[in-house]
RNA sequence: CCGCCCGUAGCACAACCGGAUAGUGCAACGGCCUUCUAAGCCGUAGGUUGCAGGUUCGAGUCCUGCCGGGCGGGCCA
């Protein structure tokens, strides 16, 4: 099994002459060119023959005793260049163009040359936030380049669970993420809505109707035993009227039929999830029914061109697909011996679907459950022989979420009908915790989520702490301008030269950090970087509220411009919240 | 049996194609509100990164083998 994630993704590292243009204005970028620059001094005076090839890095540090940025660069280069590493270094150094952005430059360790920024190089940043407010560290939408992004695709077999919420939450942050970064998405919801799990699903209602119990004979083998069967036998009995998303359906009533219940039901739930998705703040481009695969034949000319491409073989009275042609480890049965499609069949007319939508690029975010689907779709798309990518489509798996309630697991299980509802958790903890909960940790790490916990440190949760750095930044602009009308952030840029405390010049650095952290996670196509990034940004904000007055009427200029980095704060913040889907608020 | 993901402080999680002294929140302990929002700040304590090897200037990160947890693998979906 290859790399469920996407295979091409831009190196983090400098690769000189392709800066990620996101980076643009950044203090990276502007210290890169410099080093390129020194560089071609290098070279021009014969110490180095080329620098082809070279990709050092440029990292922020961790700590603070050694500067802002730091390069490895001499030590990627001393092989080449015949010489140890810290000679080589001193050598960059002195090389170095003059400029403005850059304080001071030391050779440390086994070789790193560190940079401490410039006052000057503060200003500059904050500046720049200020000038872009909204759009900071975004880029403008490219209409060429088009992403099509799959998520939560829940079975309309029953409510949305935390598993689902989890998909949503990346789901949602990924889509915003891409299209902050010239990405044209569309988000596209999934219904499997032809399967046996629908046939189930009627059976369940029609028992529940007949008012059978899940411990009565009779009752389905594999029905769903949920308390919302019984909710949606009721109201088929009743005859209600629902109007999911694109269709209106008024129950008949008729417990025979289990043609009408199966309709019922299915846009009974659907409703229910939208209303789920409505309150998460998720929303959706299209609805993509899988029935429609069947009734326009899409599955059927599917298998026929796989047929036709050679890719198939009879064996035992079945149809197989040759997928250990393409990567998987045995042939799959595509089409069973009594007739019937295996479930990944429908999935590559899907997929088929997409790409002949003229989706390039296309990006699944699933539950690690479904992770045995990706071979086989791929296959089957490889097996079509129409120029598809090997590694298309892209997916993100997140792995489970455990639940957990007085201090023990509670299982997820639809047919048990015991598992909490993404509506339960955004009832008890609001949707921004949630929200922020299930996109704040990486997809690929299991999580817990304790609900005990949730319910009685709500306060507690870190996206209070990131809300709250927000509103108080607000709020100090509704104090300033109660002192001085004049008293306003685009009045401090002048002054932002008066910004000399640690805890100043540390936080406009860490907000110029901003277009690099959206940059790589929307690469990596990993949100939690930005929480992590926000909380990180808060904290900087808290230490400099909390140490220093920002208003005083005795300096206002001072006062303007520490109003003018709270702004640039404020607007980072708001930013990367947006991210997340999680409201930004003006007070707490 | 095979494949994928994971294992980091009491708990939940970070750590940027391998970088310098492994961080954040909660929980614990001690301080800070007559002053811009105390949902905050400052400080203390808490670690053999599951175990054992290997690769190299350098490993939580890469490789091998174990141990443990989760998910998947069937003419089920």
């Amino acid at each position: 099994m290859d790399n469920p994630r996407a295979p091409a993704q831009e190196p983090r590292l400098i690769r000189f002459g392709t800066l990620n243009p996101l980076w643009r204005g950044t203090m990276k970028d502007a210290l890169t060119a410099l080093l390129q620059q020194t560089l071609q001094q290098l070279v021009n005076e014969g110490t180095l023959e080329s620098i082809e090839g070279v990709s050092p890095q440029i990292d922020h540090t961790r700590d603070p005793s050694h500067g802002d940025l730091a390069t490895n660069l001499a030590m990627v280069l001393a092989k080449r260049a015949g010489m140890p590493p810290r000679d080589l270094a001193a050598k960059l150094v002195a090389a170095l163009p003059a400029n403005e952005i850059i304080a001071k430059t030391e050779v440390a360790g086994p070789g790193f040359i560190n940079f401490t920024l410039s006052q000057a190089s503060h200003t500059q940043g904050i500046t720049r936030i200020l000038d872009a407010g909204s759009d900071y560290g975004r880029r403008p939408c490219d209409p060429d380049k088009k992403v099509q992004v799959e998520f939560v695709s829940a079975n309309p077999t029953g409510p949305l669970h935390v598993g689902h919420g989890r998909g949503a939450a990346i789901g949602d942050s990924i889509c915003r993420l891409l299209a902050a970064t010239g990405w044209s998405v569309q988000r596209e919801f999934y219904y499997n809505d032809a399967g046996q799990q629908i046939a189930n699903l009627a059976l369940s209602v029609q028992a529940r109707a007949h008012g059978l119990t899940p411990d009565d004979t009779g009752w389905p083998e594999d029905g769903y035993q949920g308390e919302y069967i019984i909710d949606l036998a009721n109201a088929f009995v009743a005859k209600d009227a629902v109007s999911a998303a694109d269709r209106e359906i008024t129950a008949s009533g008729n417990t025979d039929n289990l043609e009408d219940i199966r309709d019922f039901a299915v846009a009974w739930l659907r409703r229910e999830q939208d209303a789920d998705l409505q309150a998460f703040a998720v929303k959706f481009d299209e609805y993509f029914l899988e029935s429609s695969l069947y009734a326009n034949d899409a599955v059927e000319r599917t298998v026929e061109r796989l047929v036709a491409s050679g890719h198939t073989y009879e064996q035992d009275d079945a149809l197989w697909l040759r997928s250990s042609d393409f990567g998987d480890d045995k042939d799959r049965v595509m089409r069973k011996r009594e007739g019937g499609y295996t479930y990944f069949v429908p999935d590559v007319a899907y997929h088929l679907n997409k790409w002949e939508r003229g989706y390039k690029r296309v990006i699944n975010e699933q539950g690690a459950d479904h992770h045995s689907t990706i071979t086989r779709v791929r296959a089957g798309l490889q097996g079509l022989d129409v120029g598809i990518p090997e590694g298309w489509p892209e997916y993100v798996l997140h792995q489970m979420v455990t639940v957990m309630r007085d201090g023990a697991e509670v299982k997820l299980s639809k047919r048990a009908g015991s598992y909490v509802t993404l509506r339960d958790l955004i009832d008890w903890v609001g949707r921004d915790a949630t929200r922020f909960f299930l996109a704040a940790r990486a997809a690929t790490s299991q999580l817990t989520f304790d609900i005990d916990l949730a319910l009685s440190q709500s306060n507690e949760n870190p996206v209070y702490y990131i809300q709250y750095a927000h509103a108080r930044v607000a709020s100090v602009k509704r104090k300033a301008l109660e002192i001085d009308a004049q008293w306003t952030p685009a009045t401090g840029l002048e002054h932002l030269a008066t910004l000399k405390e640690s805890e100043e010049l540390a936080l406009a650095l860490i907000l110029t950090k901003y277009p690099e952290v959206v940059a790589s996670a929307a690469e990596r196509l990993e949100p939690h970087d930005i929480a992590n990034f926000l909380r990180d940004v808060a904290a900087h904000f808290h230490s400099f509220y909390n140490a220093h007055k920002m208003l005083d009427p005795a300096q206002p200029d001072m006062s303007t411009a520490r109003l003018a980095l709270a702004e640039a704060t404020r607007i980072v913040i708001a930013s990367g919240l947006d991210l997340l889907g999680v409201s930004a608020p003006e007070s707490m």
